[in-house]
Formats: structure tokens, sequence, C-alpha cells
RNA sequence: GGGCGAAUGGCGGAACUGGUAGACGCGUUGGACUCAAAAUCCAAUAGUAGCAAUACUGUGAGAGUUCGAUUCUCUCUUUGCCCA
């Protein structure tokens, strides 16, 4: 016997599937789908471990899916436009095309060595004019249905590397990359009107059964559905100002009002255009970002005007209004009503600007004479110190109440209200898609001729200018249709759109005057199994969601809503982290363990401080480069090792002697697999053993169950156990029926999870039937005997076996015989009998 | 501050609808093989007491429901994630 070679092996069964098209899928109406979709991942130069863990789990299920029958469509594609490709073109003088192209080709290469079931004829790549012409085509279809939009908006505005950055590129209020201190910009952008759709996209949310609870919830917050009350304050002062709009949630304080305050850029706020004080104000508040988090955290400045307000349930009140930095122009009307008692920003506020701070509502706990002192309190109680409000419960029946009252005055009216913003789509960037929209000249936005897409972006060009590269490409810029000279939109599309419809391309990824065809959207749609990062829960799978619907809306031959039918979110890969004495990471490779202490490599006196376990990271170092672990252990045993560990859905905690026993038990499996086969091929004479079928049918039954349930964890445990009684068992009993059979079955079950070495097992047993998944049989999973557990006063005393379907009274008898149960209780002390069936027997006994 | 989840040996984790807690792996210990080590194989491994049979304790803490709770309910602690 050979030693199991995995090379040898890994890679004649990987030449093999790609000369036999094996995973290659067509529609077939006769066939039940399964379309599993793992998120596809950005070309950013090698795989890593999340990678590996992703694309193994789904893998399982595909594989797992099509021995049970389904024609499986299990596609790769590549996230291809974004920021680091331009990044690392900016630093090493590249082009961010043939960069990307060249880790595609890497990456793509290190996922083939994986041996994952994925048609590759399907590959896509979004930054390929293939690809975008169609996004094209979708931007100006919404443009038509006006779903997309343009309008001024500020933005986080980096004044030093003269570009606009995304909110978590805004670090305690700087540029990531340049440091300088981020500013709030106006800038005109295209908008995706996902906001209309917010109900929609919340209802829709019941509707995914098998979407993870916390995913849900969390969509659910973001797009924050809020009733609430949209009041009309009566106005005086020397302004040409009758009155203002407000939305809140807490109508049910009005009688702890004191202020208004209005965005900056409150429509009022044209009366102020020319007063230096309130030019120079609004500067200041630009210097605090957009970010909800920085409003909260950031100190609240005021700019008092000469109106007043008047409380509307008590008209002889009057308050001041203010502008003030932490309201947004987004929100409600841009304009809110202070209740510092109740509110902590406004209560913030209020102490700064010396304003009355009244208390409305008490908790539970107190009693009327209740005074917000050091705090707003913004729980729940009862309404005090409000007249004809007093004594509600707040804020349930207190809003309630309070807006039935403001609707009957006329004074206010019941309103819902959404956080969920529309997606602003504008990137200041290059490698992106670019919006297929021309200005003329003056100013007006016309879209680009269908017959003119794709609109190519230019190659060849300088990007290290400041601001968007594109701006200063006049050749491209600049262009001319019948006579009249226009300019292109020189933003670039957010690649969040890329991947809002990459998964309806993977069904028709050759369609040439579409994005996608009907009849492949038909059969294919929607995903059955969509596997990620739960770090997507929001952006990307809303986005997705309201791609569908965007597609949807007024076209009646696309009945899909949701994309994403099951969705199963993955842990991520952790490593310990390491540090040498000056606080330098170091990376795994460079440690060692010796004895208990952790030291550098080769310099046993070099102490290496050890921290938490981490998600891996480029910048911890903490990374394992999983190229290197396939090369020395195999696919199959960075596949068997990666799912053994944890669940799936948590972290995984990557461990090298981990890593090496997975590989060893490979070569142990082949060993046995080895006795196995001559023990086979020896079989005369053979005897029937109901121990061996009854294991081997209840081993299929708990695969197929744990595969179902993603509890893949557990399938190794199960291999682990088949191994254990084929190695005991098997051995000891020379003749046995079924072995052959029994054997080729459970291999199959393991199958999907190392495919390269079940392949090389079952070709090497001349395995040459269709491989199926196997059925096991319901009789053996009943057995005759039974293990009873036997407790006295609920205390387990011990085990009995006896045969199946045994009822109280003879199992009474035989406990009552029994010595090593009779010597627990007296008979005449027995006051009940609790007996279920096939399981439990528990005899209570007096005193 | 709000929402959601989690807590089981030295470690990662099993446990079907409330019914034998700790499957399986790692680690550790002992043994075999070896001049020795590595590798491999065998055995033990929740804790306490005991040579042992066995007994008692035990699923973050405390209560409750139940013949019986890791599982259900309540309160608390710690912790993770998301939002603020």
């Amino acid at each position: 016997m050979e030693r199991y070679n995995f090379k040898n092996v890994e890679k004649k069964w990987q030449e093999e599937w790609e000369n036999n098209k094996e995973f290659k899928t067509k529609r077939d109406k006769n066939k039940k789908k399964f379309y599993c979709l793992e998120m596809f991942p950005y070309p950013s130069g090698k795989i890593h471990m999340g990678h590996v863990r992703n694309y193994t789990i789904g893998d399982v299920l595909s594989r797992y899916k099509s021995l049970n029958g389904f024609n499986v469509l299990h596609p790769m594609g590549w996230d291809a436009f974004g920021m680091p490709a331009e990044n690392a073109a900016k630093e090493n003088k590249l082009d961010p095309k043939k960069w990307t192209n060249e880790n595609i080709k890497t990456m793509k290469t290190q996922l083939k060595k994986l041996g994952l079931s994925i048609d590759w004829e399907r590959e896509i790549s979004t930054c390929s004019e293939e690809y975008y012409k169609h996004q094209q085509t979708f931007f100006l279809e919404l443009l038509k249905k006006k779903l997309v939009y343009r309008k001024e908006n500020y933005v986080n505005w980096d004044p030093v590397d003269e570009t606009v950055l995304a909110n978590e590129q805004v670090i305690d209020g700087k540029g990531w990359r340049s440091g300088a201190i981020v500013e709030r910009k106006k800038l005109n952008q295209w908008f995706f009107n996902i906001s209309r759709f917010s109900q929609d996209l919340l209802d829709g949310l019941d509707e995914l059964e098998t979407w993870p609870n916390k995913v849900k919830t969390m969509q659910k917050n973001w797009i924050g559905k809020s009733y609430g009350c949209e009041i009309d304050f009566k106005i005086q002062g020397n302004l040409p100002i009758k009155n203002i709009k407000c939305f809140t949630t807490r109508p049910d304080t009005l009688f702890g009002f004191s202020f208004i305050a209005l965005s900056t850029d409150h429509e009022i706020s044209k009366y102020y255009s020319d007063d230096k004080e309130f030019i120079k104000f609004k500067e200041e508040c630009s210097k605090t970002g957009t970010t909800e988090e920085a409003i909260a955290v950031g100190e609240k400045i005021g700019f008092k005007t000469e109106l007043e307000a008047l409380n509307p349930l008590k008209p002889d009140e009057k308050v001041p209004v203010y502008f003030a930095n932490f309201v947004l122009m987004d929100y409600g009307f841009g304009a809110v009503f202070g209740c510092p008692g109740h509110d902590q920003r406004d209560f913030d506020f209020a102490k700064k600007y010396n304003l009355e701070i009244k208390t409305v509502v008490r908790p539970q706990t107190e009693n009327e004479h209740f005074k917000v002192s050091s705090e707003a309190y913004s729980g729940p109680g009862v309404i005090i110190n409000s007249e004809f409000l007093n004594g509600l419960e707040a804020p349930t029946n207190s809003v309630l109440e309070t807006i039935k009252i403001l609707e009957k005055k006329k004074l206010g009216k019941r309103q819902i209200n959404y956080r969920l913003k529309d997606w602003g789509v504008s990137r200041q960037r290059y490698w992106g898609c670019p919006i297929p929209v021309i200005y003329d000249r003056s100013g007006n936005a016309h879209p680009v001729p269908l017959s003119d897409l794709p609109v190519k972006l230019p190659e060849n060009i300088n990007l290290n200018v400041k601001g968007n590269p594109l701006d200063h490409q006049k050749e491209w810029k600049e262009i001319e249709i019948k006579g009249k000279k226009y300019t292109r939109e020189t933003d670039t599309l957010d690649t969040f759109v890329c991947s809002s419809w990459y998964y309806l391309r993977f069904c028709s990824p050759n369609e040439k005057s579409y994005g996608f065809n009907k009849e492949d959207i038909d059969y294919w749609m929607p995903v059955d199994q969509y596997i990620g990062g739960v770090e997507h829960a929001i952006l990307h799978l809303l986005y997705s969601r309201f791609f569908m619907r965007a597609i949807n809306y007024e076209n009646k031959d696309f009945n899909i809503k949701e994309p994403f039918h099951s969705l199963f979110t993955q842990g991520m890969v952790c490593h310990e982290t390491y540090k040498d004495e000056d606080n330098n990471w170091l990376s795994p490779m460079q440690v060692e363990k010796l004895k208990d202490k952790f030291v550098q490599k080769g310099k046993p006196n070099k102490i290496v401080k050890v921290g938490p376990s981490e998600s891996m990271s480029k910048s911890k170092k903490n990374v394992i480069d999983p190229e290197f672990i396939i090369e020395n252990y195999g696919a199959d045993s960075v596949r068997l090792f990666i799912l053994s560990d944890s669940p799936p859905e948590k972290d995984v905690q990557w461990s090298e002697r981990g890593m090496v026993s997975s590989y060893k038990f490979l070569q142990k499996l082949w060993i046995l697999h080895n006795d196995i086969k001559n023990k086979i091929s020896d079989e005369r004479d053979e005897t029937f053993n109901k121990e061996f079928d009854e294991f081997i049918n209840e081993m299929i039954a708990k695969i197929s169950n744990n595969l179902e349930k993603f509890n893949y964890n557990v399938i190794i445990a199960n291999l682990y156990q088949t191994y254990n009684f084929f190695n005991s068992f098997i051995k000891e009993h020379k003749h046995l029926k079924n072995l052959k059979e029994n054997y080729e079955k459970i291999l199959i079950c393991f199958l999907p999870i190392i495919p390269h070495f079940i392949n090389e097992c079952l070709n090497d047993l001349s395995f040459n039937k269709k491989k199926e998944w196997p059925q096991y049989d319901k009789s053996f999973l009943e057995k005759q005997n039974i293990s009873f557990v036997i407790q006295i006063n609920g205390k387990k005393r011990g085990l009995l076996n006896v045969k199946k379907d045994i009822n109280e009274n003879e199992l009474l008898e035989m406990i009552k015989i029994n010595k090593t149960m009779n010597k627990y209780f007296d008979v005449s002390d027995i006051k009940r009998v609790i007996f279920v069936k096939n399981r439990l027997i528990n005899i209570l006994l007096n005193g």
C-alpha cells in the first residue's frame, strides 16, 4: 500500500472534473433546480481563510444537493471595481485593470486548488464591459422610472485628497488616508430612490423565513420605521414666517417644549444668507461629520434667530427658535422641537444655552415630584406636569392620545417616518462603472442613448491627480452628438450597485442583449441558499432587495421580489495575535512555541507577547496563507479542518495543531480504506451482522440531518465516529454481509466534505454506478433492544437492557428482582411511577 | 443608552419535540515500540472522596414551573455583535 499522496490525487480529480465539465450547468425543466451562491470575492490579490471557509461551506451544500438529484447552479465571479485597485495602482503606477485582472487570475487558480464544484464557464467580472454595459442600461431604466434622481447633498469631504469619503473612511473626524479634518460639503449627486420601498422592504422581511433573525432585525432597525406626528408650530417675529413644521415621535412631551432647532439648510436660512455671524456659524457646523454618531458625540451649538414659537397646547407660552448643528435636513422636515427633559441632545443644548428644562415624564418608580437633573430621562413612565395629559402611560398611550388631540385641533397629524435614506451612488473615482449621463451646455442631464452603451472607462490615464481622475480626461469628458457639445458625468457608480444584481447575471452570463434572460431567471431565481459574512447584513443585502424591486417596478414580466430565499451567515476565521517587545505585530510564521512560552522563530530569548485571538487581518499580521496550507496539507485536509472545529455560523479558531491532525486523519483513513478493501476482496461466506447495518443506517440518517441543518462540525465528528467504528468493529469481524455496499454508502456521505479523497476511494473500489445520496433503511433505526434509564426519585441509578416496547409492569417487575436496582428502594415505599415508553422510568418513593 | 444573541471539562464544541450531560476532536497523563527522540499504537481523562465498587457535586449566579430543566419562565452577572 502506498501512502496517501494528496498532491497526485487532488490534481488528478481536479483535472478530471475540468475535462469532463462535471460542474457545467444547464437549464433543465425536468430537474429541480438549486441555486447555491456564496458572496463573490473582491480580487484583492490572494484568497484568504475567510474565502476558504465561505466557499467550502457552499461547496459542501452544492455537492450534497447535486447528489440528491438537484440541478445545481454554483457559480463564481469577481466584485472587481473599487478603491483598493485604484489605490494600489496609484502607489505602484499601475493600471487598475491590469492589477485587477492579474489578481483574478491568481485567485482563480487558488480557488481551483480547493476543488470547488463551480461552473467556471459562468464566471463574471463586474469591471468587464460586458457586465457594466448592462448595469448602465439598468441605470437608464431606473432613470426613466424616476427611481434615480440628482440632488445636492452633503458628503464627507477630505480637503487634502479632494475626495469624498464614505462614513467608514472617516476615523475620529479625519480622513483615513490623509489624516485631514473631514468637512461637510455639498455636492450634486445621483441617488437611488430606495426610500420609496421602505415599507415594502420592511414587509418583505416577514417572507424571509429562512434568514437569520439577527439579520432581519438589523434591516428592520436600519429601515427604522417610526410612528410620530407632524406638528405645525405658530411663529412670531419680524420675519415673514407664520409657521414651522416639525416631525416628532414624542408629541406627548409637548409640555416640556423649550425651543425649536432648525437645520442650517432649513428654508428659513435664506433670510440669514447675508448675516456674517450666521455664515460663520454654518461653517462651524460643517466641521461636524454627517454620521449620526458624530452628531450625538459632538458638541451641540446653536444660532439664535429673532423668531419665537408658540406651544400649540399652551398658546401663551413662547420659546426661542435656533439653528443647530445636530439637526439634519434629511430627517423629518429639518426642524425638531426641543424637549430637554427627555432627550439627551436637547438636554445638552438646553444646558449650554440656559434654556428651561421641564420634567413631563416620570419613571414608574418615582412620584410626581420627580425632576430631571443631570441627564435627560428618555425611558418609559407616566406623564406629569402636562395638564390634560397627566397620568397617561408614556410613551404608548400618551403618544396616541396626544396625536388625537392635535389632530382634533388641526394642529398636527399622525405621520410615519423612516430612517432609511435614499442611496447616494455617485463616487468621485476612476475605477468604477461610468454613469451613463451627459450634460448639455446649461448643465441639464441627459441619458446616453442606449445604442452608445457601454460608456467605457478610458484607459491608460494618470491617476496621480487631485480629485476624480476622470475629471481631468478632457478628450473623454467632452463629446459631441449631432453637432451639440456635451460633457460626460465623471462620477462612477458605488460598487454596491455592481453587487446588487450579479446573482441575476450568473443565470445568463452570456446574454448579449440584456443583463439577463427571462427564461433563465424564471428557472433559476431566486437564489436558494446565499452564504456570506454577516458584515453585509445591512447594505449589500438591502441594496440587492431594492434592486429586485426596482427592476420589478412597472414591469409585468418580472415577478421576483426577494433575491435570496435562504441566507446563511458564516463566522470569521480567527487567530491569536503576536507582538514583539517593541509592539510590532508579528505573523504566526515568525513565532514558535518553546515549552510554555512564545518566542520569535530561531531567537529563543526574544519573547513574544500573545494577544487575544481576532479575525485574521493583514494589519495585525495574524493571517495564515491558504495557498501555503493547501500546498503542504492538501485541499481536503483544509476543508476538513476549516469545518471541523466550530459550527459554521460561529467564529473558528485557526490552529496549526488542528490542521495537522486533520491531515494525519486522512492518512489514517487511507490505511483503513486499504484494510477494508482487502477485506471486501477476501469476503467469503458472508454473515449478516445487525449491529453493522444499524450503525450504517443510523449514521446516514444523522449525516443527512446534520447536512440539512448546517451542522457541518458535527458531520466531521460523525466521520471520526465512523472511522472508529470501522477500525474496531470491522477488524474484529471477518465475514460481513453488505460490507462493500455499506462502505460505499458511507463514503458518499463524506464526499461533499473531502471530495478528492472520497472519489479516489470509490475509484479504488471500482465503483462505477451513478453517485447518489444513500437512502437509509428506517427499520434499522428502530432498535429491538433498548437501554432503559432507571431513575429513583429523579436520580439516575442505572441502565437496563430490555426489549423494545416493554410495558410499565413488566419493567417494574424486572427492576424489583434486579439486585443492583432493588437495593435502592423498598417495594412498599413506591409512591408513584413515571413511565416514558422506550426511554425512561422514574420511581418515586415515600419520605 | 437601545436592540439581538451567547455563557457547558484545561480548550473547541455535542446533546432529537423537557428524559442517560460532556458525542467527536485537541491538549494532558500513563503505557507499548525505540539506544534515545519524533512518529505511531493502546489506555485514562468533569470535579471531590475512595484501592475499588460506589457516593456526592456539577451546564455563568439566584429563584420558579415539573416526577424530571443545558433545554421553558423571571431576576441578575459577564460577554459578543449591531445601532446610537
